[in-house]
DNA sequence: CTCATTTGGAAAGACGTTTTTGCACTTCCT
DNA sequence: AGGAAGTGCAAAAACGTCTTTCCAAATGAG
């Protein structure tokens, strides 16, 4: 068996293959002019030896470091804590795996700066997770060469590469199917972060409300955005004197928080309150009591196609600039059609 | 201001000293014979030029790969998933940072294989978070001669290197805290999972009731560890013939649940049951209502510690092969001390 | 004063790739 | 038949750093 110790290099394929080690190069590479019938023969070699360029010195001559960053935007700090949210944790673990499988390695920064030059690690470009309203940093990065893909747009400057949901079709989408399942008053919980998530979702549903010809209802929770704020927030809407009969939550956990609030105070779901939010990969949504109704977000995509894009920028091919990840909205029993 | 468009390198620097690329190096390194002075003069110059390695030369030079993976045991898939516990993204972010400071980058990846020789990403170590028992990564990473730290001990095997919270201590902590403040029997609210993490917690927990001759009572949540899970637990056992006066869940959202079902049936925390809970960096325990006691682990310093000790070892400083980070009992309303 | 030893620093090789250049040999055209 | 164009591959120069040698100058000892 005799793994050795030290692995196997172009040199040693080269010599195994009869041929030079640039002819290997070429073989795998799909470089220089080779009959294909040596580029077959090399390449078998090759995987039969186990043969793995050795990513650094292929970066050293090409000029690369190989790495990009993921940052997350701040947000202002503390009531909104990144590391809360699942949305993020598989959007990034998509992207690694993404990326990893492009021959890149994508490494997490934290916000105050370690990318760019002074001080931090060199990386060849960079991915940043919902920035806010003309975030500082997009500029900084791009200001020091260094290529930018964001996931949702940044407000005020739209030149950026990015990728996105479309939260206007999808927020219709919710809107459209709460009325059908028989809602007349439909509530908004979102948060006031100005991301372009929470903007995107907050227009559509202005907008949505205006044709309908319905009063608006938009709730922002105290607290942040976890299962006791939605908890709180749902608990004013529910004792409005007019109160929805059906609730969007922009954020999943405010959702239950929710659920939890009308259980402990006797309203019924779905009978008395109608309620839709979204959704990462998790079960949890089918998991609740009763199995709630989602719009699907996909994250685990979104970071996927964020890498893709960025590697295919830092490899000078020409992607489209932007990518729109679908969504779908999942019915389940929170929204059950009313007789 | 000029930025120039190319990095400064080792022969500007030489070029600006008027020495040699060797008398840089072995300055900026703390190698070979150089007079004070000149290392002095060396250094001033190259950081007045902003001078910096590049790492991929470096790297390819010493024989590393500059990267170092960080994955999460699968623990058996779903109803436990990684993204939900802002503990992991807190322990990564800290530990990609300590990382980033000690000239490594850190990467996350999936628990199935992408790292290892074949398929994956060379990395130089690895860290493990919370192996389950006899997890067959490490063996695996350990055999491709991958240094690895885990965070958190691997049942069945104890030779590895790891950082961990004394769990032990930290339990009978928090027992004697809810002890003190009145509570007379005190239920244990965790998961089945087969880790050192609620092993020793569950352990520890029995001895404690043993010595205090008091009936062990522990409770696993169905349904995960989420929010709901924890409402649907702390429900059950408060429906008790003989309910607990005092709980200790193992993960926060867990507590979080369990507060929403006391206030659901008006059960007064503290004055009818104190709870208590872990807790990592998020300010969410002191917004609680009431606010809650917490087990704080700092898994940021668990993460920043576990990269430190990867680093000191892929170094060959040989440094003690076990961390334990300390843990803090932070007493908050919920366990307010009774009449 | 001479020889041995230490000290300061330079030159050159190495790390494992990619890429450019160029040589020899065919094939094709006229 | 003779030159032009095309083909297959090798040699060698990078990439930017660290590290090993090695030489010259300075210092010390006898």
């Amino acid at each position: 068996m005799g793994t050795n110790r030290t692995r196997v290099g172009i040199k040693e394929v080269a010599a195994a293959a009869g041929v030079s080690v640039t002819t290997v190069s070429h073989a795998l590479n799909n470089k220089g002019r080779l009959p294909e019938a040596t580029r077959q023969r090399v390449r078998a070699i090759a995987d039969q030896l186990g043969y793995k360029a050795n990513a650094t010195a292929r970066n050293l001559v090409v000029g690369r470091t190989g790495l990009i960053g993921l940052v997350v935007s701040q947000h202002g700090g503390p009531p909104f804590a990144v590391t809360d949210f699942a949305y993020f944790g598989q959007l990034m673990l998509a992207a690694s795996t993404a990326a990893i499988g492009e021959g890149y390695a994508l490494v997490l920064a934290p916000a105050d700066g370690a990318l760019a030059p002074q001080g931090g690690i060199a990386v060849d470009g960079a991915i940043i997770v919902d920035p806010v309203r003309d975030d500082p940093l997009v500029g900084a990065l791009a200001r020091a060469g260094i290529t930018v893909v964001t996931t949702g747009r940044m407000l005020g400057d739209d030149r950026s590469c990015w990728v996105d949901n479309d939260h206007i079709a999808g927020t219709r989408a919710v809107l459209d199917h709460l009325q059908r399942s028989g809602a007349e008053r439909i509530a908004l919980m979102t948060s006031p972060l100005e991301i372009s998530y929470t903007f995107d979702v907050e227009r559509a549903y202005r907008e949505w409300c205006a044709r309908a010809r319905v009063e608006p209802l938009v709730k922002a929770p105290e607290l942040g955005l976890s299962e006791r704020a939605g908890y709180a927030a749902a608990g004013e809407l529910l004792s409005l004197p007019e109160p929805p009969d059906a609730i969007f939550a922009t954020y999943d956990r405010l959702a239950y928080g929710t659920l939890l609030a009308a259980e402990a105070r006797g309203v019924r779901v779905p009978e008395d309150l109608l309620l839709a939010t979204t959704a990462t990969e998790s079960q949890a949504p089918e998991q609740a009591r009763p199995a709630l109704t989602t719009l699907n977000l996909h994250p685990a995509e979104i970071g996927r196609a964020a890498a893709s894009l960025l590697i295919a920028l830092l490899d000078d091919e020409e992607p489209a600039r932007h990518v729109v990840v679908p969504h779908r909205v999942v019915a389940r029993s929170s929204t059950r059609r009313r007789r």
